[in-house]
DNA sequence: GCGCTTTACTGAAACGCTTTAAAAGATCAT
DNA sequence: ATGATCTTTTAAAGCGTTTCAGTAAAGCGC
């Protein structure tokens, strides 16, 4: 057994009465000795009514006194429309950059009155998803890059999403896109090493699933970095684990390479435990480049060389998914994020 | 301007021309020259009506033509209840293993048949938290630790939530509790470090503020190991950057610690780079402790003892939902999650 | 006192779905 | 043929909200 979960008595058991039923406008509109219609236009605030300040507190403190909190499936219903933006939870374990950029969109689109939720699609394959979600009749999704097809853009669409919005590498037919440069990483990263003179450059491939529509376009940046050129590009499969990297950097001899791009800056420190373990010395024999400019790089010794990619603000996403939302007949509109900086330093 | 987000033109821009409305299950029956009722249903497979074979084709037909998705806030308010469950979406990036461990829960929950939602409350006090929660009507909440107080989830529970259960170190009034033992993390180290024979031991406390419920009862535990010993603790603040780490480290003389348990593999890393480059040798003149077994601690030189913790498995949280919401009237039960184990390795 | 506008509110319909109760057809015993 | 029983389908109610259209009551100019 992996772990243990001991339940512990509570001191006071008092099986909680609580069949009252949940209150609603109505009992609000009763308590306060009003209709529903008053009861809705005070606690919205609607302009194009004007109701007296007595009443309007009467309502008040019949709501506070219920405590009522009004049904949201309920409104989204009647107004035909809602304001829910669903976002893909994300399912790998991803680093701060993005969990920033997560946090700071999350909050630009509260702001703009939306409300914001993520949404893991477990188990569920392409079509799948798009139809659960579908279910939700959110104003907007974001998807991640290859969570979703074109016939998923179409199944939202028909349901009712004013704005589909990928992030991703590609773009998808009738969605908005955010186009993350990740070849632009591998660029940036091939163009420095080939500057230093490199010429055998080794690219580290994750072996974990889920990050290859990540490595793929890194891969294919370092190798249009250097074409044309004399150098070469040799790809190297590699798994988050000890004896993965461990395999890889015995083999090194053999490789003979002078140069490696590590996918990110946790590949690249993996790899270069190894290989130091291994008698590679970073950079003579080898330079090494990671990227995502974690805390981590700057710590190693010799300090690591990254590529630094700078994710747009939350805020101009969030404007985009706001003026999807309002003019949902407009063309697709597509974005490309750009800005991969090589940060040197030592091992390179 | 610290991105760059550019327009790209979109070859063929047909602004789309989608008026059509979504449609129904009322559209579904007049296609299929049904009633609505059969609709129903047919799609749900409703097994205390039986529906010919013949219809039940000439439904599913005419729902695959149209696109029909139903629409789930209509299906729950007519349900009067949802099947939904409520996460918090930590807001600070957290590691890989509270990543699986959420995955996990998520998949088992779809299992279920719940749909999980991550929901993140940005922004949001307390109590406001609650109540946008509480709109959306959902069948269960899980709370981060902090996330909520006793009017929290009073508000929840009035508004028909049939599970509130929270996840932290301390229980909550009317909710069903999940304590993780992070006091028994800090436990596991004091008390390792005492017995290599080390008696003053410092403890890193993260400066960053959301880090803090994680940090206290791991301080606490590492003082209730040591309590009644010749042994001392020491708080030492530290924020997640290479300057406030070199600041304590230049302290290290005075201060005449000879171990260190540090909140976590990442501090510890932070800290063992900064010591190391002030001349004190770990693990000979300083022990050195992490905490949460990362990857990371296993490449260290010299390589981190950490302290491994456990968490339940996600299905086992899955049952205790789901038990939950099928007897809401029951009491709130406890579950105490432990298993912290020492990883003993050579930095200390 | 009569029209007219303004103010402050209410009644009822509609959103899309499920489910209860009942109606129509079909099958069968008498 | 006449109910009786079973099978298949339907009409209608209701979930909680918003909002259109309407209605008293009050204010105003004459």
């Amino acid at each position: 057994m992996p772990y243990v979960m001991v339940q512990i008595p509570n001191s006071a058991a008092p099986a909680t009465p609580q069949p009252r039923s949940v209150p609603t406008s109505a009992d609000v509109a009763r308590l306060a000795g009003v209709s529903r219609a008053t009861v809705s236009y005070v606690l919205n605030n609607t302009s194009a009514v004007r109701i007296s300040e007595p009443t309007r507190r009467r309502v008040h403190e019949a709501a506070k006194e219920l405590g009522y909190v009004p049904h949201a499936a309920a409104r989204s219903l009647r107004a035909g429309h809602s304001r829910l933006v669903l976002m893909p939870a994300p399912s790998v374990p991803i680093g701060p950059l993005y969990s920033r950029f997560i946090n700071e969109l999350q909050w630009a689109l509260s702001r703009l009155d939306y409300t914001v939720v993520q949404y893991a699609s477990v188990g569920l394959r392409g079509d799948e998803a798009a139809r659960a979600w579908a279910e939700l009749r959110p104003a907007a999704v974001l998807v991640p890059v290859g969570g979703i097809g074109p016939e998923g853009v179409a199944v939202l669409k028909r349901s009712g999403a004013r704005a589909v919005v990928t992030l991703g590498t590609e773009r998808i037919e009738g969605a908005h896109s955010l186009l993350v440069d990740h070849a632009g990483v591998g660029r940036v990263a091939g163009a420095h090493l080939y500057a230093r003179g490199r010429r055998r450059i080794g690219v580290v491939v994750p072996e974990e699933p889920g990050l290859k529509v990540f490595s793929k376009p890194r891969l294919d940046g370092v190798r249009s970095a250097v074409e044309g050129t004399d150098a070469s590009v040799t790809v190297l499969p590699l798994a988050y684990e000890e004896e993965s990297a461990a395999r890889l950097a015995a083999r090194w001899p053999e490789l003979g390479l002078d140069a490696v791009f590590a996918f990110n800056d946790e590949y690249a420190m993996l790899l270069m435990r190894a290989l130091q373990d291994a008698g590679v010395s970073v950079p003579d024999d080898t330079a090494l480049v990671g990227a995502d400019d974690l805390v981590l790089g700057r710590l190693l010794r010799p300090s690591l060389s990254t590529v630094h990619i700078e994710l747009p603000a939350g805020r101009d996403l969030a404007e985009l998914v706001d003026r999807a939302v309002r003019n949902p007949g407009a063309a697709p509109e597509t974005h490309h994020v750009h800005e991969a900086t090589l940060v040197h330093r030592d091992s390179s």
